[in-house]
DNA sequence: TAGACTACCTAATCCTGATC
DNA sequence: GATCAGGATTAGGTAGTCTA
C-alpha cells in the first residue's frame, strides 16, 4: 500500500491524505501536483502560483506597444517595448496616482483611461504622477464620507462602483480596506458580509445562523426593551419610534419619555378598540402628543384619515379595520401589520403605508422625467433614471408633476436640462469611444487578431497557412512550429483539440519570439511574455481569469437568452446552478 | 496526460422594505 | 431623506469528472 500510495475503498481511490477519487487518473493528478505540495505552476513575472497548469494565467498584454512584427510564424516584439513593460509593471508598485480618487496604476495610459471613464476627464493629464499631493489627501478625506456619483454609479474611493447607493454602504462598512470579520462558528471561514456567512453556513454545515445575533456581536446588547413585544433597541429614541409605529393602538407610554398617546385608543380590550374605531371611521381621530416638538401631529393619520377622497369605500368599519391589517398578534397587541384597503398591500409601519397611499396606490407616477415619457412613483427612482438614462444631475430629475404647472419654473428646468443633456451626450460619446478603445486594446483576442493581420500582410515570410484563434470548430490548423521540429496535426480532428492547438501555435510562436529577443526574462522554457490580469476575453468585452469562465460565458451567456427554464414559474436562468438555487428558494414545496 | 466540461462554493450586486 | 438589512439573483474561481 505504501508503494502504491493509495487504497481502494468501496471502489473509490483514496489517497493517504484522505482525499477520495472515483477515477485512478484523477488520483494520479492529485498525487503528482497537489497532495502535500504547494502550487508548482508559477508565473514567471509575478507571484501568482497555481496547482493546475490550465489555471495558470496565460496572457499577452502589451499595454504600450502598437507594433507587432510577425516573421516566419513567430511573433517579434520590439525589445524596447518589452523592457518598458517589465520596467514599469512587473513586480513594481503602481507609480501613477489619480488626483481625484485613490486609484493607482502602473501605466500612464491606463491612468488616462481611468480619468476619462471615471471622472469624465479628457484634458490636464499632466499632474497625476509622483507622491500623493495635498489635493489628493484632501480629496480622500471627502471621499471617505460619501460615495462619488459619476455616470449614474456610486464610486468608492477604492475605485469600486455600484449602481445603487445602498450597495455602497455595506462595501464601505464591511469590505473596503477591512479584514473579514464574520467568523463561522463551525470552521475557520470568515466572511466580510453577514449574508455570505449565512450562505456559507447553509451550504457547508447545513445550519442556519441567526444574523440578528451577529448584529450585536460588537459586545453591546440592546438595552431598551419594548413593554409590548420582545423588541429591544439600542437607543431610547429607536424604542420610541418602534412603539409609535408598532403599538400606536395600545396605551404605550414610556416612563418619562415623550411618547405618542392616542386618547381614543387607551384600552387594550379588542371590543372597546373596535367600537372606537367604528366611531372614528368618519371623523379624524383625536390624537395628541405629549411632548414639545411635534404638538398636534396625528400619528394615526396615515391609517384612518389618509384614504378619504381616494375612492375608498369604508362602508364596513370592521371590514375596513380588518382590511387594514389589524389583528391580534401573538403578543396580544394590535397593529403589527397595516393593509391598504384598496390594493391589499400590507406594511408593518405607518410610514410605509403613508408613502404607499401618497405616491403609489392607484396612481400614476407623479414624478415625470423632463427628457422622456418615463414616470416614477418615487422621486428617488426618477433621480436614478435621470442619472442613468440622461446623465442629468440628480436634483434636476426629482420634480413632481405639479411643479411643472409653473411655466417659469418648467422653462428653467427645461433649459437646465437641455444643457445637461448636451454635456451628457458629449461626455458619453467621448466615454464610449474611450471605453471601446481601451477594451479593444487590452483584450487578448484583439491582440491576436491584430497579430494575425500583420501575419497575413507579410505572406512572404509566413509559414503558417491559416490560423484563427479561439474560434472552435471553424479553422484549418497549420503545423505546430515547435522549435527544431514540426509537429503535424491531423486536419478535421476533434474540435476540442482545435482551440487548444491554435492557442499552442500562438503561444509557441510567442515563446520563440521571447527567446529571440534575448531579454532577461527570456531564454527559459516559458510560454508567457507577460501576465495579464484577466487573459481570457470574449468579443463582447468581458474578460475572465480562467478559461473555464470564458467557456461558460460563451456557451450560456454571451448574447443568448436564458436557457434553463423553471418548471414551476416563468423564471429563466442563464446558468444551471442559478436555477438550482432559484427552485429551493421560490418553490420549496417542490423539494418534497 | 492534456484539456474540455461542469458542479460546487462563494462573492458581489440589485432591489425592496425596515429602521434611524 | 438617509441609512441599514436581507432576499434574490448573477457570476467568478476552484477543483472534480470525463474524453480523446
Amino acid at each position: 500500500r505504501s508503494e502504491l500510495g493509495f487504497t481502494i475503498v468501496d471502489g473509490v481511490y483514496q489517497c493517504f491524505c484522505g482525499k477520495r477519487y472515483r477515477y485512478r487518473n484523477t488520483l494520479y493528478t492529485h498525487q503528482k501536483f497537489e497532495c502535500g505540495k504547494g502550487a508548482q505552476f508559477e508565473c514567471p513575472h509575478c507571484s501568482f502560483k497555481t496547482k493546475r497548469k490550465g489555471n495558470l494565467k496565460v496572457a499577452i498584454v502589451f499595454s504600450l506597444t502598437d507594433v507587432f512584427i510577425a516573421v516566419a510564424g513567430r511573433v517579434m516584439v520590439p525589445k524596447k517595448t518589452l523592457n518598458t513593460n517589465l520596467k514599469y509593471e512587473c513586480g513594481k508598485e503602481p507609480q501613477f496616482h489619480c488626483p481625484e480618487c485613490t486609484y493607482k496604476c502602473k501605466i500612464k495610459s491606463r491612468m488616462k483611461t481611468h480619468r476619462i471613464l471615471v471622472h469624465n476627464h479628457n484634458s490636464d493629464l499632466s499632474d497625476f504622477s509622483g507622491v500623493e499631493s495635498q489635493y489628493l489627501r484632501k480629496r480622500k478625506s471627502y471621499s471617505t464620507r460619501k460615495p462619488i456619483f459619476k455616470n449614474g454609479r456610486y464610486y468608492c474611493d477604492c475605485g469600486k462602483s455600484y449602481k445603487n447607493r445602498e450597495s455602497w454602504y455595506p462595501h464601505k462598512k464591511y469590505e473596503c480596506g477591512k479584514e473579514a470579520q464574520f467568523q463561522c462558528p463551525e470552521c475557520p471561514y470568515k466572511a466580510k458580509l453577514k449574508k455570505n456567512l449565512r450562505t456559507h453556513a447553509i451550504h457547508r454545515h447545513g445550519t442556519l445562523i441567526d444574523i440578528q445575533q451577529l448584529k450585536f456581536e460588537c459586545g453591546k446588547e440592546p438595552q431598551f426593551k419594548c413593554p409590548h413585544c420582545p423588541y429591544r433597541a439600542k437607543l431610547k429614541q429607536s424604542l420610541k419610534s418602534h412603539i409609535g409605529a408598532r403599538h400606536f393602538g395600545s396605551n404605550a407610554i414610556l416612563d418619562n419619555a415623550k411618547a405618542w398617546v392616542c386618547t381614543m385608543v387607551a384600552s387594550k380590550q379588542m371590543d372597546d378598540y373596535v367600537a372606537r374605531v367604528v366611531e372614528a371611521t368618519s371623523t379624524r381621530r383625536d390624537c395628541t402628543r405629549i411632548g414639545s416638538s411635534n404638538v398636534g401631529k396625528n400619528p394615526n393619520s396615515s391609517v384612518l384619515t389618509a384614504p378619504t377622497g381616494q375612492n375608498r369605500n369604508p362602508t364596513s368599519s370592521i371590514t375596513l379595520l380588518q382590511n387594514m391589517g389589524f389583528a391580534l398578534t401573538e403578543f396580544g397587541e394590535w397593529g403589527v401589520e397595516i393593509a391598504c384597503d384598496a390594493c391589499g398591500r400590507r406594511y408593518k409601519h405607518r410610514r410605509s403605508l403613508s408613502r404607499h397611499l401618497m405616491y403609489e396606490c392607484g396612481k400614476e407616477g407623479q414624478f415625470v422625467c423632463p427628457c422622456c415619457p418615463y414616470r416614477a412613483k418615487h422621486n428617488d427612482k426618477l433621480r436614478v433614471h435621470a442619472a442613468n438614462r440622461h446623465g442629468i444631475p440628480t436634483d434636476l430629475g426629482a420634480k413632481r408633476v405639479e411643479n411643472h404647472t409653473d411655466k417659469k419654473q418648467a422653462s428653467i428646468i427645461t433649459r437646465r436640462t437641455s444643457v445637461a443633456k448636451k454635456r451628457y451626450f458629449l461626455a458619453r460619446t467621448a466615454t464610449t469611444n474611450a471605453r471601446e478603445k481601451a477594451l479593444s486594446k487590452r483584450t487578448w483576442v484583439f491582440r491576436m487578431h491584430y497579430m494575425l493581420q500583420k501575419l497575413q500582410a507579410q505572406n512572404e515570410s509566413i509559414q503558417t497557412q491559416e490560423v484563427r484563434v479561439w474560434k472552435r470548430g471553424s479553422v484549418r490548423l497549420p503545423p505546430l512550429p515547435v522549435q527544431g521540429k514540426t509537429k503535424t496535426y491531423p486536419q478535421d480532428t476533434h474540435t476540442r483539440r482545435r482551440s487548444s492547438y491554435a492557442t499552442a501555435v500562438v503561444l509557441t510562436s510567442i515563446a520563440a519570439a521571447s527567446t529571440s529577443i534575448g531579454n532577461s526574462s527570456a531564454g527559459s522554457n516559458r510560454n508567457y511574455l507577460r501576465p495579464g490580469d484577466r487573459p481570457f476575453s470574449c468579443s463582447c468585452g468581458k474578460t475572465y481569469k480562467y478559461r473555464a469562465g470564458l467557456y461558460k460565458h460563451k456557451r450560456y451567456e454571451c448574447g443568448k437568452e436564458p436557457q434553463f427554464k423553471c418548471p414551476f414559474c416563468p423564471y429563466r436562468a442563464k446558468l444551471k446552478e442559478n436555477l438550482k438555487c432559484h427552485i429551493p428558494v421560490r418553490h420549496p414545496e417542490s423539494m418534497f
